[in-house]
DNA sequence: CCTACCGATCGGTAGG
DNA sequence: CCTACCGATCGGTAGG
C-alpha cells in the first residue's frame, strides 16, 4: 500500500501548490526506512522475480519516490543480495534456535535422537518458507542467477552455514539405516523436496507445515534397523 | 552464434554499399526458423530467465534481426508459452516411449513392477531436466510466473497429462507399503526433489543420470511388505 | 524476414 | 529522502 498516488508518466508531474502531505511523525526517518524497502523488495522479487520488478515498484511499495532507494542502496543488485544475506542470517539464527529449544526440552542425559533432529530441522525449514515473513529465502532460492559473482560467494557462504547443521544429522541417519544412499545425494533431494513447497504450497487450503513436516519424514525416512 | 555482427547503438545503422552478406541456401528458410528462435529462446530463458532476456538476445541468437521474431510470434508471451507446450509434449512423447520400451521387453504374461515403472519413470524425468536438448522443461517448472492466466491453464493441462502417468505407480507402490505417508504429498515432494536437480546438478561431475535415479529410489522406496 | 523507427520504461544521478 | 532529469534499452510495428 503506497502512502502517495502513483506517479504518472514522467515522474516529474508539477504537483505546485500545497504539495503532497507531511508524513506522520511515525513514519519518518525511525531509522527503518531500509527495512521496509527490503521487505517491499523481498516480496516483490518473490512474486515477479528480480528482472521484472523495477526499483520504481520497490520505492512506491515502501511509501518512496523512485530515486530514494538509491540513498540506501547502491543499485538494485544490492538490495537483492542484503535481501538474501539477511534471509539467509535470519533462517541460520531460528534453526540455531530450534534446535536448542529442543534440546533444552529434554531430561538431564537424555540426547535429541536423529530423527527428531531432523523433525525440528524439516519443521523449522518449511517455516522459514512459507510461515509468516518468508519473502526472503525464496527469493535466495529462486534469484541466484541474478547475482554479481563476488555476491554469490557470499550468499553460498552463508547457505553452506545453514545446511552445515543438517549434515550430521543425516550421517546418523545413514548410519542406523533409517536413510538409504549417498548422503550427499540425499541431502540435495531433501531440499528439493522442501523446497520445491515454495512452488505449489497454498496456506488457504487444509495441509499445515505440519502435515508436511510429517509427509517428508514418512517419505525420507525407514525405520531403524 | 550470430552470423551478424552486434547491432551498434540503435537498430538503424547505415551500413549502406555491399549490405550485409546474403545467408547461404542451407540456412534460408527451410521452414525451421521457427524452430531455431523457439531453441534459442529456450536456452536463454533457461540460463538468464523471462525477464532478463530480451527479444532482441534471442533474434540475434538465432541469426535474426530485431524484428524478426515478431513475423513468427505475435509477442515475446508467445514464445515462452511455445517453449513450454512444445517442451511438455515432448516429454510427454518421450515418458510414454520409455514406459512402452520397458513393457515390450517383458515376457508373455509378466509385467512391470510398480517399483521398475517408478524407476522408469525418474529415469526418464532426469533425462528430460538435464539430458540434450533439455531447456525447455527448465524453462516450464521455473518461468511459470511469467504467463499470462490463459497461458496457464494451457501448460497446466499438458503438465496434468504428463504426471497422470505417475500417479497409478504411485498409488501401488504405496499399496504395497514401499511408499509411505499421503500419495498426493509424496508426488509433490518427489517432483521437487528431482526438479531441484536443475539448480546443482553439473554434467561434468562424476554423478550420472543412472546414479541419480538410484539415488532418488532409494530415498524414497521403502522394502516391500 | 529486414529497415527504420516509436513510445514507454528503466536504472541511476546531481543537487538540494 | 525528493525533484527533475538523462541515456540506454526494450517490446513492438509499418512498410517493403
Amino acid at each position: 500500500m503506497s502512502l502517495h498516488s502513483p506517479e504518472t508518466g514522467t515522474d516529474a508531474a508539477p504537483r505546485r501548490g500545497r504539495g503532497r502531505p507531511r508524513k506522520t511523525a511515525d513514519e519518518r526517518d525511525d531509522g527503518n526506512r531500509r527495512q521496509d524497502l527490503l521487505r517491499a523488495a523481498a516480496r516483490l522479487f518473490r512474486s515477479q522475480g528480480f528482472a521484472a520488478t523495477s526499483t520504481r515498484d520497490i520505492a512506491a511499495a515502501a511509501g518512496m519516490r523512485s530515486g530514494s532507494p538509491f540513498y540506501h542502496f547502491d543499485n538494485k543488485e544490492a538490495l537483492l543480495a542484503v535481501v538474501m544475506q539477511e534471509g539467509m542470517e535470519s533462517a541460520t539464527a531460528r534453526q540455531a534456535a530450534a534446535m536448542e529449544r529442543s534440546t533444552t526440552g529434554l531430561r538431564r542425559g537424555q540426547t535429541l535422537s536423529a530423527r527428531e533432529a531432523l523433525r525440528v530441522l524439516v519443521r523449522n525449514h518449511f517455516d522459514v518458507l512459507l510461515g509468516p515473513d518468508s519473502d526472503f529465502i525464496p527469493v535466495m532460492l529462486y534469484e541466484w542467477r541474478s547475482l554479481s559473482e563476488a555476491q554469490r560467494i557470499e550468499v553460498k557462504r552463508l547457505k553452506d552455514g545453514y545446511e552445515a547443521v543438517w549434515v550430521p544429522v543425516l550421517q546418523a541417519l545413514h548410519a542406523s539405516g533409517e536413510l538409504q544412499g549417498d548422503p550427499a545425494l540425499s541431502r540435495l533431494m531433501i531440499f528439493g523436496a522442501l523446497n520445491w513447497s515454495v512452488q505449489w504450497f497454498d496456506a488457504r487450503r487444509k495441509a499445515t507445515l505440519d502435515d508436511l513436516t510429517e509427509a517428508a519424514l514418512q517419505l525420507f525416512l525407514k525405520e531403524a534397523k
